[in-house]
DNA sequence: ATTATCTATAGATCTATAGATAATGC
DNA sequence: ATTATCTATAGATCTATAGATAATGC
């Protein structure tokens, strides 16, 4: 029974049971209460009650609301776009349709693993606009500029002519984020679960079949990219260890 | 030139030079803020600013915040939800392959169309919670189960292995909320413009392709589907006259 | 001495109610 | 008289800063 090293400062009202720091303490209230109650309605007296500081003593560790909000949807994207070129660069081994597939996987496991559900953040009105969300938007462009990219490898033509490479990626997106209102409908359940593997399939094959690619090549792509997806969780698992 | 009849009632600071009624007035600049603030960050000072009204007349016409937003989510679905059953009633003569794609253009229209983008609302948090949006959330699951029902119709065996029926449901969905976010995309356009027929189609199609349908018969709803359209518009248009 | 917290509070909101008032309608 | 607004304001926030304090570390 490890007891956590007492640190320096002052005592908390509340003692300090948890072994994180401080910081991802914060991390933590903070998205669980932006997530269910939104992000302008949550208060900073709320977090730090519920992190068992006083609401001054956040100012600590951060300039202000903005501020954790923006770490917390670094977070949130960080993992998937650090594995796209590494995806794209195994195109000659690979063919587009199963590096399309294992795009959504790892998008799709990310989006499904993220504490609090914190993709969720990715809609609100504030991040859409402010400022201080640019680093986010733009990491979120790339994200949509590789599948846009892939689409087009991989799109039939029937497909393309019906709509602009840009508006593809975002239909691909749009179908991969689908896991965030998956986990929201989840908490609706009896049991708690994680989004389950053919649950990922799923939202990857319909990814495919979005472009118009056939059942066969669905199939074939599927049994490539499970396998390799290993590799690419078990960074995930050590980024968050 | 029809000057509009003044009404009783001491007048506005600013003078009323509106055509719409003091409600509609208030439920449009609700709507803008709302959409590009968020709902929390927006006050009611500022929605009766944009109206020309004090903060305090708000409360002659709307109980409190909350009733404005419960008012401009009903109009956001009930053009759709109205339509449902009059499209399953279709399905003798139609197939359920036009019958989905028929939905899916009825119900993207009604995003596409409504003032502001309002769906935008729809993933606010205070909305998938808060029980004064009941009735709001009861409509949209309804319009969830007809998609999950017609796609129970459509899909593919491999389709239907893979998800279960809600999943299906929810995916689809997810596909034709896309507009939503396309119409975002467009404010960063040049031009202002509405989501045109063919954007309309591709997500429409994408919709049958999610459930395993073949070119052909995509195609072939398409043509149907399209034409049945004008009758379901008009009707659209008589009601937001 | 340094660190992480605390208490206290200024200043700026924001919502909702009470009561007054300036029009029209009868 | 009725209606739709107005002015004024109570009471409840909420954010961020200033300065005090209770630990550890040297």
């Amino acid at each position: 029974m490890t007891t956590r090293r007492s640190r320096p400062g002052r005592p908390r009202h509340v003692p300090d049971s948890g072994t994180a720091s401080p910081r991802d303490q914060i991390l933590d209230a903070a998205a669980r209460l932006f997530v269910s109650q939104g992000f302008a309605a949550t208060s900073t007296r709320e977090i730090a009650d519920q992190v068992g500081i006083r609401q001054a003593s956040l100012y600590y560790h951060f300039a202000g609301k903005d501020e954790i909000l923006v770490e917390l949807l670094r977070k949130s994207v960080r993992p998937t776009t650090d594995k796209v070129d590494k995806i794209l660069n195994q195109v000659p081994p690979l063919d587009y349709e199963t590096a399309l597939y294992l795009l959504v996987l790892v998008d799709v496991r990310t989006l499904a693993d993220v504490p609090h559900n914190v993709g969720m953040l990715y809609m609100l009105p504030d991040v859409t606009k402010g400022e201080v969300y640019d680093e986010f938007r733009k990491e979120h462009e790339e994200l949509a500029a590789a599948y846009a990219d892939l689409a087009s490898k991989v799109a039939s033509e029937k497909v393309l002519e019906g709509v602009s490479l840009k508006q593809l990626g975002n239909m691909l997106i749009q179908q991969v984020e689908g896991v965030i209102n998956m986990r929201t409908e989840m908490l609706n359940e009896d049991s708690v679960r994680r989004i389950s593997c053919p649950e990922a399939w799923a939202i990857a094959s319909s990814c495919l079949r979005i472009c118009g690619v056939s059942q066969e090549k669905i199939q074939a792509a599927n049994e490539v990219a499970v396998d390799m997806l290993d590799d690419f969780l078990e960074d995930r698992v050590r980024e968050l260890a």
